[in-house]
RNA sequence: CGGGGUGUGGCGCAGCCCGGUAGCGCGCUACGUUCGGGACGUAGAGGCCGGAGGUUCAAAUCCUCUCACCCCGACCA
């Protein structure tokens, strides 16, 4: 067991470290904070990117691209926007090196420095706003309907592969609305494309709400958002929607002529989910072998195994059930390498998370049937040599079914009301997971509760049960039950 | 930014306390034997021990300074 991982229980945080090296998903780099995407991972995210840009288009979205820099006066013009990034942001300052005069290799020249500091975007809301200023002037010239596909960088204090990295892959939507209502819609509309994604392709649940005050984007009126449950009772928050209502319109100064012919400032929304969403993915399904995959997002969906070695019989069988299953829409691989044994390759495409593999060989060939192993369950059964592209393609729908209804479970079973601060702190320090519970709607209320429990709001569920009650720090009236957890 | 830790062949580590010129496992190369759940043997290749000073006849080891990264917090997608 050369590539052994640290186990779940041992310890949570050196398991996902482990699962995302060991699996070749990424690297940490020369940079701090910053991550190698190996090619495994990055397949994973393109396939994400795909779904998603399809999900996208589908709904009238087109997409474009926006510079990296950012004149530093940009990020200032929208109040709350600066407050929200000024603390985390790359600057740009001069564009020029120089060889040292003492040769001890290049410096920053100081003749080259910027009249004007550009910021590495850590958003980019207003570089498209000081945009869509010339692009709109007319109700004919909306909705504008604008995503991106695009890098970013946050100078974050602590990082993690995946999940919080200074530099991370996004797609950021920016759209521009003639009225309120419209501009609302669309944030509901990619909340429900985000949890549609996460269910159907990731087999993530996750919980649509709007976030409290305090934990809204920064310039945003509201934030909706999709929250998961990881397997170790932390929440993460895997996509956000934002109504900017008219905030960046006002600080750009974006208007259109109605048909009435009068000035209105437009209304706006952006949302964006990010590679984040690789890890999302595999702390919600991966165990002490590895990775596992979805079928619907692995880059491999079934991986052949001779056994033990290729001969001619053998090739000949998996020739005929690859051809059969790329014509049933199946990403196939052979695993042909003579210098690694069965063993090996069985534990190494366990560890990469390939949803079906299949043990060809001879012993197998001559009672007609190959060997079908899924990687969700481990179960391993014998079937029909002829029949195995058929059972194959449903055997890839019941892992993506049972994955998610496994991390369902796991989700309900993880969570629980609370009735009292004690209740919700035995809960928070014993299983985790996510508590509903009563709050009386204040922004001191939710801070003192997570200065007692570290325990942030994570939405406001918009499916939850209409439910009064009385909160449970203040005993205030309260109108519904929040989700509460402690997240990444 | 606070707290903790680590820097030694590609990876994981030992050696440091008590200075004497670097070792183990995995991986890698070649050959042979193997081959239905991470094979074995033999022979090899590969490291100025994060960096800079200092002490010493002699430094991976002692002293000073420094850099980087990781983990736990606070901040955040």
């Amino acid at each position: 067991m050369a590539k052994a991982i640290t186990s779940r229980s041992e310890d949570y945080s050196q398991w996902y470290n482990d699962i995302v090296r060991k699996a070749g998903m990424a690297d940490y780099s020369a940079v701090r904070g910053c991550m190698v995407i190996k090619p495994h991972g990055f397949a994973i995210w393109e396939n994400m990117q795909k779904q998603l840009d399809s999900m996208f288009k589908d709904t009238g979205h087109v997409n474009a691209y926006f510079p990296l820099f950012i004149p530093k006066s940009f990020l200032s013009k929208e109040a709350q926007h600066v407050d929200g990034f000024a603390k985390e942001c790359a600057v740009v300052t001069h564009h020029r090196l120089m060889n040292a005069p003492d040769g001890s290799g290049v410096i920053v020249d100081p003749d080259a420095k910027l009249e004007e500091e550009l910021i590495v975007r850590p958003t980019s809301e207003t570089i498209i706003w000081n945009t869509y200023k010339d692009w709109i002037q007319s109700y004919r010239d909306l909705p504008l309907l604008i995503n991106q596909w695009a890098n970013v960088v946050r100078w974050e204090l602590r990082t993690r592969l995946f999940l919080r990295t200074a530099e991370f892959l996004w797609q950021e939507g920016h759209t521009a609305h003639a009225t309120r209502q419209e501009a609302l819609d669309e944030t509901r509309l990619i909340l429900d494309i985000y949890a549609t994604f996460a269910e159907e392709y990731m087999a993530m649940p996750v919980i649509k709400g709007v976030k409290t005050a305090n934990e809204r984007f920064a310039g945003a009126d509201d934030t909706y958002c999709i929250e998961a449950l990881m397997q170790d009772g932390k929440a993460l928050q895997a996509g956000t929607s934002h109504f900017l209502g008219q905030n960046f319109a006002r600080a750009f100064d974006v208007t259109f002529l109605n048909k009435e012919n009068q000035q209105e400032l437009v209304w706006a929304t952006s949302w964006g989910v990010s590679t984040r969403l690789v890890g999302g993915l595999i702390m919600t399904h991966s165990d002490d072998d590895g990775l596992v995959l979805p079928p619907k997002l692995a880059p491999t969906q079934v991986v052949i195994v001779p056994i033990p070695k290729p001969s001619p019989e053998i090739n000949d069988a998996v020739e005929a059930l690859m051809k059969n299953l790329r014509s049933l829409g199946v990403s196939v691989k052979y695993d042909n390498d003579e210098t690694k044994r069965p063993g090996f390759k069985f534990a190494e495409h366990e560890m990469q998370g390939v949803p079906v593999r299949v043990g060809v060989g001879m012993r197998d060939l001559e009672k007609g049937q190959v060997e079908i192993a899924r990687r969700d369950t481990k179960e391993k059964v014998f079937v029909p040599k002829d029949g195995a592209g058929d059972y194959i393609v449903k055997l890839l729908d019941e892992i993506q079914e049972n994955l998610l209804q496994r991390a369902k479970d796991y989700r309900t079973e993880n969570t629980r009301n609370a009735d009292s601060m004690e209740e919700m702190t035995s809960i928070l320090d014993g299983p985790g997971g996510f508590v509903s519970a009563h709050w009386d709607g204040t922004s001191e209320t939710e801070l003192a509760i997570k200065e007692q429990t570290k325990a942030t709001i994570r939405c406001i569920p918009l499916d939850g049960p209409v439910e009064t009650g009385s909160c449970i720090l203040t005993g205030n009236p309260s109108s519904q039950r929040v989700l509460f957890a402690r997240a990444y």
